[in-house]
RNA sequence: GGCCCUAUCGUCUAACGGUUAGGACAUCAGGUUUUCAUCCUGGAAAUCGGAGUUCGAUUCUCCGUAGGGUCACCA
């Protein structure tokens, strides 16, 4: 994998890097790291920092690490020979990033030949090299520029495939001359479809998040999303979609790699997401949710550590990952576990009744349940008794208000996963103030 | 524009000449102990167009059309 510091980690270069590595897991072969950052003006240990921590996170682990910038005594070594060999040669020309500068360009011998190479994904692909010309194959004898730092490197590092993103496909001729002009071998070439955004162009920034940090951020699982990554261009053939890391390396083949580019979906990769996060237990959801939770919650006046653990399963099975948690939180939807919420009367009203003044001996009543109940329940301790009284009395009529009473909202979790979070105590507080609020209409 | 690549439901895709063109996401409808979520069931939804080849084309060929990539002293 060769990715390039010069810019925030592509998720389709995580995509390309996954996909690498996965290849040569299945096959044994060496995963390696190589950062292209011979541009020096545009690279930074910031954007190398970011790969690395990327890919890492992504589950990803190379066994050779490289970097361009510290091998320029083989570049160097390498456009002597060509040159001694009169394969290239030196030109005196004006420079193009500083016009009026005048520098010495190495430029290949071209030929101009047809360039036909396999790859594993397209099949047979043909180039004409004659509009290449005689390209430039390094700024100056210590500066090399990427076509040939690469095509040394994996004759050097014994690279036997090439797997890369499509908008490589027309650099594979003029490598293949610079191979051919250096004496080496040819390797597998294999060219992915490109990530596409929702209007069919080339993935970019001005669609939203890119940066395989910003799904980081967002609280997407490394393991959902390469799911999902490894999905986009790739199936194999059966109809299972959710694989671990491991999994898609016992499954994975370029065979199965599709032509066409892919439309990077966000409502797929929040399902992955979701599935993924269904495997995790109370500890482990806990340890996912806690730090999006927390800061927004730990401050209202009936916050404990105990609400919150009993909270957590339901946020558990509503949310697709992190952020969302905090969406939700900040539109109030957890206020019920942590504060007393505000109740109207006509919001007590259920559908069948003319007013909320029905629901009162109602809710009476389940107060009076409520206050035989132990303050920790389990769930059908809990919900038991008031669940026989709502079937004697007509369900909706009795579990409506008693669920807008203990969380004042139009949606939530049912009134017993309540009861259940704020215990039998605070809840009877809850339904006397409503009736109160019933009376006072 | 030149060159190259691609083309099945809205999206990701399956179907290596013969299928009622399958699955998943999203969507819609109904159901499951009130709302939300979960879960279950069901529905709608596709072979870009035109010529060929063939007994038979989603599948092979050609031509269109559309989309994309690339044309650096970036990678």
């Amino acid at each position: 994998m060769a990715p390039s510091p010069t810019g925030n980690l592509h998720i389709g270069t995580a995509r390309t890097a996954l996909y690498n590595y996965i290849f040569a897991q299945k096959y044994g072969g060496t995963f390696i790291m190589r950062i292209e950052d011979t541009d020096k003006e545009r690279s930074t240990s910031a954007f190398e920092e970011e790969i690395i921590e990327g890919l890492t996170w992504l589950g990803l682990k190379w066994d050779d690490f490289y970097r361009q910038s510290e091998r320029g005594d083989i570049y160097k070594k390498y456009l002597e020979t060509l040159i001694a060999e009169e394969k290239a040669y030196v030109s005196k020309e004006e420079s193009r990033r500083e016009p009026g500068t005048e520098i010495e360009v190495i430029r290949l011998k071209n030929a101009g030949k047809s360039i036909t190479f396999e790859d594993e994904v397209r099949g047979e692909v043909t180039f004409d090299t004659t509009e290449l010309g005689d390209f430039v194959i390094a700024r100056s004898i210590d500066d090399a520029l990427y076509h040939f730092t690469v095509v040394v490197d994996d004759h050097e590092m014994g690279v036997t495939h090439v797997i890369r993103g499509e908008d490589h496909i027309s650099n594979t001729p003029r490598q293949i001359l610079i191979q051919e002009a250096i004496g080496a071998v040819r390797p597998v070439y294999a060219h992915l479809p490109l990530l596409l955004a929702p209007d069919r162009s080339k993935l970019s920034k001005r669609h939203g998040a890119v940066a395989l940090k910003d799904y980081q951020d967002a609280g997407y699982l490394p393991s959902a999303l390469g799911n999902y990554l490894s999905l986009l261009g790739w199936n194999p053939g059966t109809d299972q979609e959710l694989f671990s890391l491991e999994e898609l390396t016992a499954e994975f083949d370029l065979g199965g790699v599709q032509k066409g580019g892919a439309i990077f979906d966000i409502e797929k990769l929040k399902w992955f997401n979701k599935e993924h996060l269904r495997g995790f237990d109370a500890a482990a959801f806990y340890e996912y949710a806690a730090p999006w939770l927390l800061p927004i919650v730990s401050e209202k006046s009936q916050f404990s550590e105990d609400r919150l653990q009993k909270l957590l399963p339901t946020i558990h099975e509503r949310i697709t990952h992190g952020s969302e948690i905090v969406e939700n939180a900040e539109a109030g939807e957890y206020d019920f576990a942590f504060e007393t919420p505000a109740v109207t009367a006509e919001m007590l009203a259920w559908k069948n009744d003319d007013s909320a003044k029905d629901a009162l001996p109602r809710l009476r009543k389940v107060a009076e349940i409520l206050s035989t109940l132990p303050e920790d329940g389990d769930f059908e301790t809990l919900k038991a008794p008031i669940f026989a009284f709502a079937e004697q009395v007509g369900k909706g009529e009795v579990l409506w208000p008693l669920r807008v009473a203990l969380t004042g909202k139009e949606r939530s979790p049912d009134p017993f996963t309540v009861i259940h979070i704020i215990g039998t105590a605070e809840s009877y507080k809850r339904v006397q103030h409503a009736c109160d609020t019933i009376l006072s209409a």
